[in-house]
DNA sequence: AATTTTACTTTCATTTTAGAAGTAAAAAAT
DNA sequence: ATTTTTTACTTCTAAAATGAAAGTAAAATT
């Protein structure tokens, strides 16, 4: 028995509570943030981000993003052994929640945020429609 | 030993990421958002939210808020037993953050949410910034 | 043909969590 | 005044999640 559970178990009905069962911890979002920046990944590039995420991990998270059709796999077009992953609408949908996550750690976390990062965020600050429809953009 | 690490070790200089340090888990801005819905609760409050929380993480989540600030604890008026949480205006400021979780379930995950949180992201989707201020209105 | 790369999987020790039970002070009831 | 209940936790332990390292296997490169 090395089935995990497929069905989701919402904590309750509360919407705030089921997003946070698809994707309250710490590298889901993380994921998702590198197909905003770089709109195609694959394993390897994932594995490369800076926050150091096992491989184990990746492959858990990769999987249930897949599974949730917030994400593609496709094949890439001349490596066989190699995999693109995309976001879909859903994934790219998630864009609001991140740059919410980003503006308050502006605000609240200056001092330890990038520069190119705050760059970003002063961006979408002056003008946040543009940059969420510059970064839906596929 | 039981000492618990006070500083924070944010993994990266990501915005998001170092957010994510903070409120990237199951229960922390479940704790936040019951303080929007209804600015003061208590311990036991909080414990009688429909997602059943554990009276152990509880305790460990409101002293970390607590810890950051984002959050106050107060003695309740006449009760010496009881203490007063409320947010302050760096915990307010995770409002965004929570309306665009909800946002996405309500479009994502529509049919597992109450019919009292569809008219609050209905509302918030009409006109945001009124929802956003009416919510950060103390 | 040998080596390297890529995308994982497996293993295992450590950490986190859930759930239940316990504690202690204050408040309420008797 | 004494007992009971309430509140805000803490402690304990089993189970689950995680991180780090090592392993695998096929494909690509040398």
């Amino acid at each position: 028995m090395k089935e995990k559970k497929e069905i989701e178990n919402f904590r309750s009905n509360c919407p705030l509570s089921a997003s946070l069962d698809l994707f309250g911890d710490k590298w889901t979002l993380l994921i998702i943030r590198d197909l905003i920046f770089y709109k195609e990944r694959t394993f390897k590039d994932f594995s490369l981000a800076k926050e150091n995420i096992s491989s184990s991990r990746l492959a858990d998270r990769l999987s249930k993003l897949e599974k949730l059709n917030v994400m593609t796999k496709t094949n890439h077009p001349t490596n066989k052994k190699v995999f693109i992953y995309k976001l879909t609408q859903k994934g790219l949908d998630l864009i609001p929640i991140i740059a919410e996550f980003m503006n308050w750690s502006y605000v609240y976390l200056n001092e330890h945020v990038s520069e190119k990062s705050r760059e970003i965020v002063e961006a979408y600050r002056k003008n946040p429609k543009a940059v969420l429809t510059r970064f839906k953009q596929q």
